[in-house]
DNA sequence: ACCAAAGCAGAACGAACATTCTGCTTATCT
DNA sequence: AGATAAGCAGAATGTTCGTTCTGCTTTGGT
């Protein structure tokens, strides 16, 4: 709260009458995290031509954001999810939701890049779907641990092609 | 550090006397535990007969591990991935000796299993082995998070397929 | 100008936690 | 048995952190 308080120069008790105590201003800013994240990296593969280059974008975005060179380089929905999710009924709920919705997004655009042939003969979009989240979270994890970009991209290389077969 | 002394049963003074602090005893215990899995699930990779069979085994295992009914379902090794890793630069040194490790042993059972034509044409083993690693990573956060076990196994399916083509 | 309400900074409080200290108990050796 | 060393449980210490409190400043309405 400190941080909090520091970096946003907002005093303690605007925080806590507007917030009411930490918890709750953690879910408004999970909640408030995870639709940027979809409004911003998501909604393109909604798009009736969206394609695989919508997908690889999402990975090559995150990859860049997580090596650019600030302190920066995490990703809430991960660290939530580690830490969290398994105490934390109502975050775990919360959670899932969006991660859902990022499975179900890449699985709208991967049925869009199969109308245009460019995915593999037999693959299951919807588990597909989840693979491409669960990957994101793989790639977090590696960037986490401190690994080159060299090896972020091979990762992203790896789960593209895993869907063009 | 109280968690600990009430499970262990040692006390305070044993454990402060025996590793100094908390630090050092978090050093150890995570070599102990990465050891402790390296020979417990990657040593059969470098078996010569080693195949396919042998990295879904680790996988499958992992699901099992993490969905089995304990507050266990945990990765010792992506939290501290996670939490440490980015802050603390000799625990990320021996996060990532372990890493590699695991990447290395991956890459050796793909070889075996390249060699019994398993495995797709023109696949990158190296990357492949670092993708493997990064994928039971992915396989830990969402497990993390709470999906279930079909979930898990669908995502185990896909990161196997990745490799037969 | 005056009053009331709202908002602020920083002190204060209480809990959690890593670490150290203390006094007692239990071995070990002669 | 008696002396010495080692090991223990729990208290004490100092720090961090979430939350609340206090007294002051600012703002808006009349």
């Amino acid at each position: 709260m400190d941080d909090i308080v520091r970096a946003t120069g907002v005093s303690r008790y605007g925080i806590y009458s507007t917030f009411g105590n930490k918890w709750e201003l953690f879910e408004q800013a999970l909640e408030r995290y995870a639709d940027g994240m979809g409004r911003q990296s998501f909604l393109r593969l909604l798009e009736p031509d969206a394609s695989l280059a919508q997908i690889r974008a999402i990975f090559d975005e995150r990859v860049d954001a997580m090596c650019s060179a600030g302190e920066n380089r995490g990703c809430m929905l991960s660290h939530t999810a580690m830490e969290l999710a398994p105490h934390d009924h109502e975050i775990q709920r919360v959670l899932q939701k969006f991660l859902k919705r990022m499975s179900k997004a890449f699985a709208v655009g991967l049925e869009s890049a199969k109308e245009k042939g460019e995915v593999k003969e037999g693959l299951d979009i919807r588990s597909a779907g989840e693979f491409l989240t669960g990957a994101l979270f793989g790639l977090a994890v590696l960037a986490r641990a401190g690994f080159s970009r060299t090896t972020l991209d091979n990762f992203v290389d790896h789960t593209m092609a895993s869907l063009t077969g």
